[in-house]
DNA sequence: TCGAGCTCGGTTTTT
DNA sequence: CCGAGCTCGA
């Protein structure tokens, strides 16, 4: 069965009814497969069956994300796989970014690669699961090879060499090779076949190719498959989905139910109304849709034209201010949404300005971040020192005299005499040539690591070893050190104490056990943490694309101008442009319609969206014109201002601001002697 | 090996 | 304008 959910027409509420209703005919809990995309959906839908069927019943169930559901079973089958031990590690964006960047300056390129673009290409060979020849040829096919097509097919195979090196997955992996290994071993598959007779997938516009074959092979004897999704909704093309999996869901499953699901629980009608009038002007084959509206009259959309973003940040923050005091609206009911994490900064800063609580989603996430993944890449030697990925990441961080040339002699060495690299750090001394520096930075290194391991030993906290291990690396002094703005210096830290605290939050609860400790820092990678979702009352900051799913009583969509909304990079060719599944730009130009459309849907009660005359770009002021989304509106359905000048905060809430303000820099840590907190300088005129 | 100075680019991002 | 990453000389 194909369910076609629009926006806010109860998506989840079928996918929970629909495993209540299995369990409810006798079905077993244990057989029963749901998929979707994010944790964080995977942990709702989870919580809502649990209420449905109670907690006791729910646990059986399996409800998770694709790759949890790959790392899962491939972990199950490292011998099919032919691994030596029962772990791999998991690489992340950083990761492969480090990899792929090592190999080009083996490869001697003088050219100054997007790293992005070619993982780009690499992952859409492998989901393709073809060799990178037969990408080149399908690529010289559709569009015609380009420069970058042909150094990510010659970067590919190594990367797979450096993966096998390191035992480790890839996202991509951990979905493609599951899906290698049912289709070399039919007795795999076919175990996993009999366990799982039902199986549920959400938000299936946003699968690729590897993961329509894992349901196809997974359902391929029994059918018996439920997707739920949205074409309207499908925003994430340039990261692999491929929306022909469920416009084609029919050929796949032939005689398949399709239900379309159009009534709309969530918006007031004047926002209904925009929605559809943005969808009814999109091209291309679809399942028609058009939202009915069940939640009445309401207000109608304001469009607000400023002058500028401080202009817009005013208004955003001061309307957010207005409905929260005078309209006794709650900030956790109110968010604002914009293309390009950019856009937050004077939001941002409007906000706190007036004292409102806000939150963000987006923008770096916290373990990727360089002084984090540090930490636990020492951490991670400390418990398995044959962890190769994490020990070439810290083995001359901070710089101890291992410098390419010496690291080069030791892996050469550990290939030579089939050693791991820890062996060989370990017995520095029997590496020909290695200069008497290096050979110092190996035994401190080994000294750091042993201490480490010994601190561990003495069942010490894992914040505890965590602390003394930045002590020993001298972590603190080398971050102050590199940044030569303490600001970034005091936030760099403070990411490192932000880990530190959470390691004290598990020992606390009591999951300081080292090997449970080990297998945490491990799923990391798959952002297992943050569920504790705080129920904060703040008002959300987030990007379109970190919308989806969420919902809001008041929405501010900021930002409507051509070159945000759409988005300027998908109105303008670049050389190391690519869209897999080889589309050309008219198709972007409509996934950044269905971008607008999700971001417009968000809002329950009311919904504004703004947009600026002008704006600084690279220091000069540069005049902006309406996104054109916003001109294909019909005029009767939103209410147009202007806003000229940006309306200060009151006096109170300045000062507020202000003592909020100091009391973020006296909570700033130790500077570097003699540096003074710097107050942020004004944000320049234009 | 390391730091100063230069070049380049400036989307979305979950897992 | 600003930050990251790279190059080149010490």
């Amino acid at each position: 069965m194909l369910v076609l959910a629009g926006a806010g027409s109860g998506k989840t509420r079928v996918v929970t009814e629909r495993i209540g209703r299995l369990l409810g005919k006798g079905v077993s809990a244990q057989s029963i497969l749901a998929m979707t995309f994010t944790n964080k959906a995977a942990a709702e839908m989870h919580e809502r069956v649990s209420k449905l069927v109670g907690p006791k019943v729910a646990k059986d169930l399996k409800v998770c994300t694709f790759h949890r559901f790959g790392l899962d079973t491939l972990g199950q089958e490292t011998r099919a796989l032919g691994f030596r031990g029962t772990k791999f590690a998991i690489l992340d964006q950083a990761d492969q970014t480090s990899t792929i960047r090592e190999i080009l300056r083996e490869l001697r390129t003088t050219k100054n690669y997007d790293i992005g673009a070619i993982l780009a290409r690499i992952s859409a060979a492998k989901n393709d699961f073809i060799t990178p020849e037969e990408w080149l040829e399908k690529q010289r096919k559709s569009r015609g090879v380009d420069e970058y097509d042909e150094i990510s097919m010659l970067v590919y195979p190594k990367y797979l060499a450096a993966l096998r090196t390191f035992q480790a997955f890839d996202f991509d992996d951990l979905i493609c090779e599951l899906v290698r290994l049912w289709k070399k071993r039919a007795d795999v598959l076919e175990k996993y076949r009999m366990r799982y007779r039902y199986l549920i997938v959400d938000e299936y516009q946003d699968t690729n190719h590897a993961q329509l074959e894992l349901v196809l092979l997974l359902a391929g004897s029994h059918r018996n498959v439920v997707v739920v999704g949205d074409d309207d909704q499908s925003i994430y093309a340039w990261r692999g989905a491929d929306v022909k999996n469920i416009l084609s869901f029919e050929d796949h499953f032939p005689g398949a139910k399709v239900v379309k699901l159009e009534h709309n629980y969530r918006s007031k009608k004047p926002i209904l109304d925009v929605a559809n009038a943005i969808l009814a002007r999109q091209s291309g084959k679809r399942h028609r849709k058009v939202l009915v509206p069940t939640q009445g009259a309401g207000p109608i959309a304001q469009v607000v034209v400023c002058a500028d973003p401080e202009v817009e940040a005013s208004f955003v923050a001061n309307e957010a201010q207005m409905l929260i005091e005078k309209h006794g609206v709650r900030p956790k009911d109110i968010a604002v949404l914009y293309r390009s994490n950019l856009q937050a900064q004077p939001i941002e800063q409007a906000l706190k300005e007036r004292s409102i609580p806000l939150r963000m989603i987006g923008g770096q996430q916290f373990f990727e971040r360089k002084e984090v993944k540090d930490l636990i890449a020492y951490l991670k030697v400390v418990l398995s020192p044959d962890d190769e990925m994490s020990l070439r990441r810290v083995v001359n961080y901070p710089a101890r005299g291992i410098g390419e040339v010496a690291f080069h002699k030791i892996t050469a060495h550990a290939t030579a005499q089939d050693m791991s690299l820890w062996a060989v750090i370990q017995r520095a001394h029997a590496v020909r040539e290695l200069p008497p520096g290096a050979l110092e930075g190996c035994r401190q290194f080994v000294r750091i690591i042993e201490g480490g391991r010994l601190a561990f030993e003495q069942k010490l906290p894992s914040a505890e070893v965590a602390a003394r291990l930045c002590e020993a690396i001298g972590l603190k002094a080398d971050i102050l050190a590199a940044s030569a703005n303490p600001q970034v210096a005091a936030r760099r830290w403070g990411n490192v104490e932000g880990l530190l605290k959470l390691f004290a939050r598990r020992d606390e609860a009591g999951k300081g056990d080292r090997v449970q400790f080990m297998e945490f820092l491990r799923l990391l990678a798959l952002r297992m943490d943050e569920q504790d979702e705080e129920a904060t009352d703040r008002v959300t900051l987030t990007t379109m694309h970190g919308a989806k799913g969420l919902e809001y009583p008041y929405v501010f969509v900021i930002g409507v101008e051509e070159g945000f909304c759409p988005h300027s990079r998908t109105t303008t060719e670049r050389a190391t442009d690519f869209v897999p599944g080889d589309q050309d730009g008219a198709v972007s130009i409509e996934e950044e319609r269905r971008l607008f459309y999700v971001a417009v849907t968000r809002a329950r009660e009311k919904l504004y969206m703004s947009r600026c005359m002008a704006r600084g770009q690279r220091g000069k002021l540069v005049p902006r014109t309406p996104s054109r989304f916003l001109l294909e509106l019909p005029r009767e359905l939103y209410e147009e201002r202007e806003e000229t000048t940006p309306i200060a905060p009151g006096i109170e809430k300045t000062k507020a601001g202000a003592a909020n303000l100091l009391a973020a820099l006296n909570s700033i840590p130790t500077l570097p002697p003699g540096e003074l907190p710097m107050i942020p300088r004004a944000r320049p005129k234009f």
